[in-house]
Formats: C-alpha cells, structure tokens, sequence
DNA sequence: CTGAAAGCGCTTACAG
DNA sequence: CTGAAAGCGCTTACAG
C-alpha cells in the first residue's frame, strides 16, 4: 500500500504532524494560511486517512452497523438503501450485516460489530430470536441501539415501527364490509410484534364485525415457500372455505393465489385476498392485490435520526418509541 | 464502552500481553496449556478484539469492499447476500458501499473503503462511469479490484461476466424461428459492457436470419421508469410498428407490456416480448416472460474467490477473465 | 515456549 | 496559533 501519512505532509510543509491533523479536521485554533496550505498539499500528495488509525486514537468510528435477516428482499433491501443515503447527511457510514434469520449469526454479527466499535446498531430481529440478552450486553457496554420493523419491546430501547394492528383493522374491514364473512388468517408468529400485531388487528376487524374468528383458520407459520403455500393450499382444499384470506405478507398472498388458482377458485368473487408490504409484483398480479404499504424512508429516517441523536447524546436523548402510520390501498383482490 | 482488553487478561493470569495475543492467535509457539487458560478466561470476562487496533498494527483487515450502483434491486441484493455467505467462509467480513449510479459517489465510496483499509474491492461499476482512473490509481496503491457484470474491461482487473451476447443471441434465434421479423431493441448504454453485449447479440440473430435492423428501432435508454416508459410506448405506437421487443432488462420489458396494453397490442399474437434478468414478477407478467437468468450464485462465488486469491496472493494469482453461460428461460412472451 | 521492545497512524489534552 | 508527549489496543520480529 502506497500510504502517504500526515508525518510525510509536515515533513514536507516543515511542520509539526499534530498541525496537519488539525488543519485537516478544520480545527479552529490552526490559522487558515496553514490550514490552505496543508489541504493543497494532501490533495496532491493522495493524501487519504486512515480509519483505523484515527478510530483507535479517538474511540470514534462516525460508523453505524445495520442487523437485518435478510437482503434479498425488497423491505429490507429498500430501507437500506435509504438509509444508506440519510446517514451520509450526517456523515457517518454504515456497515450492514446479514442474520439469514438465524440468532446464532445475528450474534455473531453483533459481536463482529463491536470488534469494528460501531457507534451505534440498528437492528431487525431475526424470526427465531426470542430472548434478547445479547441487546442487553450491548446496552451496558455503552453502545446505543435502536430497532426497526421487528423489535424487541422494552423501554431499554428505542423502536421505529408502524401501527400494523390498526391498518390490519381498517384493511380487513374494508373487505368485511364488502360482504366476505369467512375470513381466515395466515399469520406471522406470534412472538414477533409484527406477526402478533397483524393479527390482533384481523381479530380486532371480526368482533367489530361480530365474527367469531374460527381457530382453525388461523395458521401460523414461517417464511419458507413450502410452508407458505402447504398452508395456502390446506385452507382452500376444504369443501368448507373461507371465503376471504388475510396473508401476513404479500408473498404469502402469492401464494393464495397459486393456491386458488389450483382449486379453481376466483379471486375477488369466491374468495378474497389481502396482503401486507406491497411488493412490487402485487400490482402485476391478477387481480390486483390489496395490501398494506410501510413508510419506508420515514422508517429509514427515523431510525438513523434516533441512533444518531444516541450516540451523540443530542438533547432529548431519550428511549423513543415512534410508531408510524401505514397506508391501506385498495386495488382488485376483494369484490 | 465497557472494554475487556488483552492486557487485562495478561494481568489477571499474570502472564505477558504478547502470549494473550498469540494464545488468541491460535500461535503454534504457545502451549496449549496457556491457550485454553487464555481462552476460558477471554469468554469468561467478555473479551471482544478490537479490529481497528488489530488493523493498524497488522496492516491487514480481512474485509472487502464491495460497491454496487443500487442495493434496492433484486440482482443486487440477491449477489450481495449471496456475497455475504461466500466470505464468511473465507473468515472474511464485507462492507457493501452503494453509488447510486454516479460517478462522483463511486469515488468517494472507494476512498472511504481505502480509508477503512479494505484488503479488496469488488466493484460493479455505475452507469455513467466512462473512466477508469480511479481503479487504476487503486491498482497503484496495491489494492486489488475485482468487477462484475458491469466492468472495466482492461488487462489490469479481473472481471466475471456473463456472456450476454450469447444469450441474447439465443433467445432472440428462439424468437425468430417463431416468425416474428420486425424486431426492436430497447437497448442499454452502449458505454457499458452489458449495454453493448446484449446489442451486439440481437444484431447477431437478425444477422443470422438475414434481417436488415431497423437503427429507430434501436433506442438506447437508461434506467429511469420515464424513460422506459416512453421509449415503450414511442416504438408502438406507430401504425408500422415491431413484432418483437427485445429489452435490455425485465423492467423495461414490463413497461412494455404496459404500453402493448395501452394500444389494445395482444402479448405474443401480436406482439412478441423478451427480458433479461429473470426478476421474481416475469412469471407473474400475464402473459409469462421469456427472459434470461444470470447464475447469481457463481457471480458471487467466484467474484469472492478471485478477490481473496488476489488479495492473499494465492499461487495462480493472475488477472483472469471469468465469462459464465446465462440461462435461456422460455415462457410465453413470444408465440 | 515466553517476554521486552518497537511500532502501526492518528488524536488528545497540555504547555508554550 | 504551534508543538512535544502520551497513548489508543494490538501485532510483529527478535531475543532469550
């Protein structure tokens, strides 16, 4: 490596290192003749800090780590990207890691983290983490955390989330309203806010409807594929159906369709279809899917705004719990 | 920051700090009596190393940068998981940077990689990045760069492409033998790799079914959905108009059927339509797209290994030109 | 097999 | 406004 370091600049200049680090950070005790001077020379020299170095020396990295479960998927891979962008406004970088779901490597990930001294984590549980110790450590270890989407529910915590309960409600009783009286949910797991929130929401929507939810219509279930359209199936495959499926996520609500589409049911007219995230592809689908769209830059920008308010102990530093609004739209999946 | 360091260990087990390192080390100098006492004692008080030390004195960080143009879409994505997975095996971490297909960011992307001291860099370059000084001032600082899919083709970088011009080839053969014979191609910049190779493989197919290309049926367009969008919508509504539509990428092909739609055009009776890049909603497109798959997995795979063997200089560490086979994909765009 | 010495490149009080 | 000193936590030859 070609490195050209700050001693060969004050060399050059003549000048002692600690003034070119200073000029470099715009220190205001350097005079700006020097300051000039020192940033000419950089320039031309090729001058590029080194990270390391200076996070050593001060303890500080400008560097948040993102924790999600997957990348591939266009929630996450979307409020990434945005947030790739919010944090350079505030001149930090980030370092996004991969979990796969798994709480072993979501740990790993947290521990590879910590040994880079992120400022701050934000973070989107995995599916199978229940219990959330290894949050905990990191709270008493100083470094500051906030949760997206799915979260870990405490007052230790700041949380970015969206009121999924209450746009379940009003979606699903948008559908109600339409007539459907059979309505079965393919739910999310119930010890993720997500998945218990979605579906107190759809029980929310049957009682003000004065429905009896039936037990056996609400299937709980993973993300897999397989798992995804066996339950799918095993709804429709009864003579007595229901007539209207709520899916925790839009890819589960493909999966109705492949599913009613194998039995010869119609959509809107003999079963109705409702998803959560709005994907891309739920306005190619025939018919087009109702479903629920997150906010997504507001949650990109509120949780780099709470991290960074954390770290750098702003004013108004508290646990903050933001909860943002969902929008509901309505396309062609109910009658 | 609550921070267990070697010394504290050395202290406590009254041993030096230089054993700690070599015992963590796994050093073959060490007994292995030391090393699990070390060890234990590490866990048990919570020792996490401190890269950004490790990094300074080592010169080495065990990390690749990777830039992408875009994360929020599904070939990026799906590479930079898969990505992910192919350097943990190496006992690698990687740093994604996104350049939001400028220029100006892809450079200060690499600066801050080189800040950071990355070992190597895989990059895939943005769309109106025409020169390639940057790389090459890379190269003089002894870090290596690999490129994938969008490349800086030159005897100095590896790359791993995929051989469009093949597949393009291909599939607009299949097409042509189905008898349409006024084809349309909504082309990528032909400054780009992929741009170019794509073109350049329809032109072979007409060449070899001795059709003349109509040069207003060649639009060459970017990657916004306005531009699309119009260029679709341009080349159809003309009275004499093309049979076949050969897009650079499933999205414009979507645009397509979009404006097929419009003009009451019937998909492929009327109208024959191919894709490129095999994203999740062709096989929900009514009618399906024909299109073609890009073998995520071994992008990634071998992009990894190139860079890794040029980093730690394995024997056969030569600039190599990786060209994979895509997958020709037939469904039902193209009658 | 273990330890003492030197250094990685930068920053941070502190003194002048 | 500028500089000398000390240190961040770790690793790397080298000596014993």
């Amino acid at each position: 490596m070609l490195v050209v370091t700050q001693q060969q600049i004050a060399d050059a200049l003549k000048i002692s290192r600690e003034t070119v680090t200073k000029a470099l950070q715009d220190h205001p005790k350097v005079c700006s003749k020097t300051k000039d001077k020192v940033r000419a020379l950089a320039d031309e020299m090729g001058y590029i800090p080194n990270f390391t170095a200076r996070n050593l020396s001060s303890k500080k990295t400008r560097t948040i780590g993102v924790i999600v479960p997957k990348i591939s998927h266009s929630f996450f891979s979307s409020v990434l990207e945005l947030m790739y962008k919010t944090v350079r406004k505030f001149g930090y970088n980030l370092i996004p890691m991969v979990s796969f779901e798994e709480k072993q490597n979501e740990i790993k990930n947290i521990k590879t983290l910590l040994s880079m001294r992120v400022d701050g984590i934000i973070a989107n549980i995995s599916q199978d983490t229940t219990d959330h110790d290894i949050y905990l450590e990191l709270k008493k270890h100083g470094i500051p955390v906030v949760f997206f989407d799915r979260v870990v529910e405490s007052d230790f915590f700041s949380t970015v989330t969206t009121d999924d309960r209450k746009a379940s409600y009003e979606i699903m009783s948008y559908a109600l309203s339409k007539g459907y009286r059979k309505p079965a949910h393919l739910a999310g797991y119930v010890n993720i806010n997500i998945g218990r929130e979605r579906r107190q929401g759809f029980l929310d929507a049957l009682e003000s409807f004065k429905i009896t939810p039936n037990p056996s219509w609400i299937i709980e279930g993973g993300f897999s594929e397989e798992t995804r359209s066996g339950n799918a199936r095993h709804l429709l495959s009864s003579d007595d159906r229901p007539d209207l499926i709520f899916a925790f996520n839009d890819s589960i609500a493909k999966c109705v369709y492949d599913a009613a589409d194998m039995f010869k049911i119609k959509i809107p007219d003999e079963l109705g279809v409702i998803g959560f995230g709005n994907l891309e592809f739920g306005s190619i689908l025939n018919p087009k899917l109702s479903t629920v769209a997150l906010p997504l830059q507001t949650i990109a920008d509120e949780s780099v705004r709470l991290i960074i308010d954390h770290v750098e102990k702003k004013e108004g530093n508290t646990i903050k719990h933001i909860n943002l609004t969902p929008e509901i739209i309505i396309r062609e999946s109910c009658r």
